[in-house]
DNA sequence: CACCCCACATTGTCTAGTCAATCAGGACCA
DNA sequence: TGGTCCTGATTGACTAGACAATGTGGGGTG
């Protein structure tokens, strides 16, 4: 009860300030059980019911505990059957693959064609529209007020589940008319069909962040609470520097790792 | 009171399934006023008893709502003076400077260069210690069972506040007897001190993830819930692909941004 | 005027309950 | 056998309270 959690404050022998709260001693508890590998990966948690007896507290205050593992991402609640342990699993994403020497697929984009090798089912929805940018990308992009842009939406899904959504952004007058318009997927890649149309990309600035997602990106990857994302951020540029791109991918943090490979300049000398 | 809600529920027009509880009302309405920029960052919100008599609501309901907010990082509670909207100032942290052909800096290393330049005010904190690595360090490191580390504990600061930590780890065989395994800052970089010792390091690999701060990591650094951090590892490679150092950098998501600056290699046709 | 202390407003922790929503599995029936 | 319905266990949402902890600001004191 809480009487007796206020006695057992007093009468302890003041190690350290306060006692920690019940509710944050479930929480260390479990969170041990799990990282110790006590609590497997896809296993249930004990239930509320159970643990508020454990406990010898309300099962409010339970909750309360559990509630700081479900926003670690450590566990999640699955009505009524009761908390399970997540699974973690992840999988590369490699913004430098783009301009790797190997041949494109010639059905899919590349991220889709490393998927597969996997032994995993890939899918996306495209749709493309044209707006006004959003702040953000009309800087990146260079843009003059008024200026509108294309943007092709995707959500990629892995297995039926939710994986990254890939937004590009291009400027309006540049890909007007072009295949880049059309919500089909473009095997032999968009990038391509903007070479094609004399804006080859040369250079790219990758910019990536990691944060809460948006109520709305939290829906389209269907997303609990307790789930970071990495947001990475790419700009293209032809070789005159003018950017005729702009990605933004929105990663489920608990599922991909971003990677880059770097070498160091010839005769740089090195100062770290 | 709850029976209301019920009421409510039976009556209303069932758009879309159920309606949503009060306190996801609560955190939808505040949240846009907060991206509305009608709450500025820094501006007080409303007490929790101000907001129970506005949505006649409970006390602990309000709270509810709150905290999905607290966990979404857009609000802090500062008790006993109330809930106050984040302020969020990101800076940029570019693992290609290392080897950009710039002058070190004499006294502080490269980070700390760009940062007093910005009229911070950047200090840090730095301990060695010899141990057995972890799993992953010693994977990236590839070490034998049994062999050791020396690694080197950073946690920087800017204006007082903790603002990452920087954790490096060499295998102990290399750099045993050497400058790093002084607890000091090194001015001209450790890297170059391994060069020194013949071991230049001309690749590496970068990997990035996000996800929810351990407790000791949300301890270093400060974090209060709801604050995910982005993992950067950085492994480096002689000429000889020997990896000679590994780099964990834990930082704080709200106030950096990764960047890398890439080109298409020479010759390369692009597949995307 | 400066300093100290206390009251107050506010959030933090917690209890003990109610009713709703949902899924699994067993009982029942065709 | 196979489907249907119902029950029970479990989490989700919520109420109405209690006492603890803690900055802030105002009032009193030296």
């Amino acid at each position: 009860m809480w009487g007796e959690q206020g006695r057992l404050a007093a009468m302890s022998p003041r190690i350290e300030e306060s006692p920690r709260p019940v509710y944050q001693q479930l929480a260390d508890s479990l969170r041990a059980k799990i990282t110790a590998g006590e609590l497997a990966p896809g296993e249930q948690v004990p239930t509320e019911k159970a643990l508020a007896e454990e406990f010898g507290a309300s099962r409010a205050t339970i909750r309360q505990g559990l509630m700081v593992l479900v926003n670690e991402g450590l566990i999640v609640a699955s009505r009524p059957r009761g908390y399970f342990v997540r699974r973690h699993e992840r999988c590369y994403f490699r913004p430098q693959a783009e301009w790797e020497e190997q041949p494109a697929s010639p059905e899919m984009d590349r991220w889709m064609t490393e998927q597969t090798t996997l032994g995993r089912t890939p899918s996306q929805r495209i749709n493309v529209e044209i707006i006004q940018p959003p702040d953000r990308v009309a800087d990146r992009l260079a843009l003059n007020p008024g200026d509108l842009v294309v943007v092709r939406r995707r959500v990629r899904y892995l297995n039926e589940e939710p994986f990254n959504i890939n937004d590009t952004f291009y400027p309006f007058e540049l890909v007007q008319g072009s295949e880049i318009v059309n919500p089909a997927d473009i095997a032999r890649g968009a990038s391509e069909v903007l070479a094609e149309l004399g804006y080859e990309q040369v250079r790219a600035i990758d910019e990536i962040e990691a944060r809460m997602p948006l109520p709305d990106e939290a829906a389209r990857l269907e997303l609990g609470v307790g789930m970071p994302v990495a947001v990475h951020r790419n700009t293209g540029f032809t070789r005159d520097d003018k950017p005729v791109r702009h990605t933004v991918n929105v990663l489920v943090g608990s599922k991909h790792v971003i990677l880059f490979e770097r070498r160091k300049p010839q005769g740089a000398t090195g100062n770290e």
